[in-house]
DNA sequence: ATTAGCAATCGACGGTAGAGACTGCTAGAA
DNA sequence: TTCTAGCAGTCTCTACCGTCGATTGCTAAT
């Protein structure tokens, strides 16, 4: 077991190396943060540390560094909550404001959460499953034309083109705009498949075709809802800190680009949605077993829960940074549930 | 002036280096190339060449290596016209098939591009000043909350949510979505704003309130598409190629990802929009002065141009990358005109 | 348990030497 | 003229060496 104070020294090494990226030595640290020890005793309590696997030295005559269990003690028992420093408070007040639809938001959210902790930013799109059609538009584009348009309670909207066999009057697009509501609305996206499968069923056998094309439609609109969705944004932060990497890389940000590396992990971690989650180094697999993912749960609406977080390098500011993942999580959470609410009471 | 012999070296050097990434030698040209005559011979000529900066040597004892005047040259009077291979043509086809919307059509092309060349892809939005409104729609989504939409003729879509004062039955909101298609359709998205600024005194005074909210949301959507978009892919190749660069790729990245620079250079290269355009290295301006930009204008519809191209650094397969855009511009034009077509004889 | 002191280890830096890669030049051949 | 062969000159690259400085681990004393 290690001491009390060889646990303060871990705490220093963190937090000296995130600084100054350098090897942290046992006299910077006697020299600096005191202790009233010296240098040597420094060293005795280092010796444990290594023992223990929790720091580690890049070579003999060289300071040490943590090692990613080092990092996860620190995390879970050393980090201090540092509060949202002045410019962050501004820069999620700035980013109040119009925002139009579900798109735009979590475009300036990620932008926003980027900003803050100078990584690469991910926000994954609310899992519509849960979420209910609230609506149903047919709109007559020309006589061979019609728009679908699919709204969602979550404030989403999606359309698709139909180019139609025959011609349709205003009639008949309203009698079948009141059928498709009658028949859809307040279904939930996740079984609108079947219920899509079935709609051609419930109208008299000469609309049977026209129906199977709208159907088809609004099945574009479902998957891509179900389809999970990631936003990124601050690739270029990966680069600035490229040299905390020991290979390229190239193939981290391939996998922040390819999405489905990280839609895999942030489904994992989303099982257990308390506060910030953190995976440092190794903890994850493959490419990212050189980086950091920190990741908070958000809530848009009832039962409908999305991940959002950053990834960087193992030596990041874990601390401001949890802080910024917690304060963007709860504030779209506030932002969409709010909007919510007052739908619901609308 | 410089011979023929010499035009045909600096083809060689071109081509070899970026082949190798090394600087190109006298013996290594003799030897692969022929051309009838000695190292020695070929050294006059590169001695040429030097002279009219169009090859420079990194240090005395090395081969040499195109300047950005002797890409210039290579890919003004140089380049033979590479044809697409099997894979590429195959990745066009393969992204055939069902598109849903612009932004789908954009998202797809622009991975699509990435691939081919292997660079950071880059697609513009349309213009949309001199796309028109082609139906305007309103709808109920409760006692006090109403959705705008707005499509345009070139199949883009937007909406937003009002809160309305007043409580509005569906016969108000079928006559104000009546009076609205009746002012707004067929009005270019350029003349918007000014109608939208008038809009509310076509109407009743007990209306106006109302109107001018909705006028305010349609006036986000005309906003959100006369504002210059871009949409990237393949950030991941840059970093690939980052040993092209002399110092950081940072900055670039960052530049294509706060859009600006690109979008002040497309609008500057769309002014002449014939085939594929090249800038070189130093022709840019600023951060992308060690890269190259090929970019290409695509049309949407009738009077809609708009650009997409790649970026990537000075060392690139011009030939082929020249190809895949010049491919991928005629191959969206073809894309969405046929489909403007299609709307307009429906 | 802590400390001071000291030997040992290793990276960083600078200088040197040799090998290898090209070029540029010169004198002569086609 | 145009080209070529040959050669000296220049520069990079690599390896090697030695020194310097930083830092540790150990030991013996407190």
């Amino acid at each position: 077991m290690v001491s009390e104070r060889a646990l303060e020294v871990l705490k220093v090494i963190v937090q000296d190396y995130i600084d100054s990226k350098e090897p942290v030595a046992s006299k910077a640290i006697a020299d600096k943060h005191g202790f009233g020890v010296s240098a040597a005793t420094i060293r005795n309590d280092m010796a444990l540390l290594e023992e223990e696997e929790l720091i580690t030295a890049p070579h003999t005559s060289a300071g040490r560094v943590p090692t990613d269990k080092g990092y996860r003690v620190f995390v879970d028992q050393l980090a201090s909550i540092k509060p949202l420093s002045v410019g962050q408070r501004n820069a999620i007040e700035e980013f109040l404001g119009h925002s139009a639809d579900l798109d735009d938001t979590l475009g300036r959210t990620v932008r926003l959460l980027s900003q803050l902790t100078n990584q690469v930013a991910i926000v994954q799109y609310p899992s519509l499953s849960t979420a209910r059609v609230r609506h149903v538009e047919l709109l007559p584009l020309g006589p061979h034309k019609l728009m679908t348009v699919l709204i969602t309670d979550g404030g989403s909207v999606d359309q698709n083109i139909v180019d139609t066999p025959v011609e349709l009057d205003d009639v008949v697009v309203a009698e079948l705009r009141a059928h498709l509501n009658a028949q859809l609305v307040s279904v939930a996206m996740g079984q609108m498949p079947e219920k899509l499968i079935d709609l051609p069923n419930t109208v008299s056998p000469e609309r049977k075709e026209l129906v199977m094309l709208l159907a088809e439609a609004l099945g574009y609109a479902v998957e891509g809802h179900r389809t999970e969705r990631l936003v990124t944004a601050g690739a270029a932060n990966l680069v600035r800190t490229e040299h905390d990497f020991t290979h390229s890389v190239y193939p981290v940000l391939e996998a922040i680009e390819q999405q489905v590396t990280l839609l895999k992990l942030f489904t994992e971690m989303q099982l257990d949605a308390a506060d910030v989650q953190v995976r440092i180094g190794r903890e994850n697999a493959g490419v990212l077993s050189e980086a950091t993912i920190l990741a908070s749960s958000y809530s848009s609406g009832v039962d409908q829960r999305a991940t959002l977080g950053v990834v960087g390098p193992t030596r990041m500011d874990y601390s401001s940074n949890m802080t910024a993942v917690r304060a963007v999580a709860r504030y779209l959470s506030r932002l969409l549930g709010d909007d919510d609410k007052e739908r619901n009471t609308a």
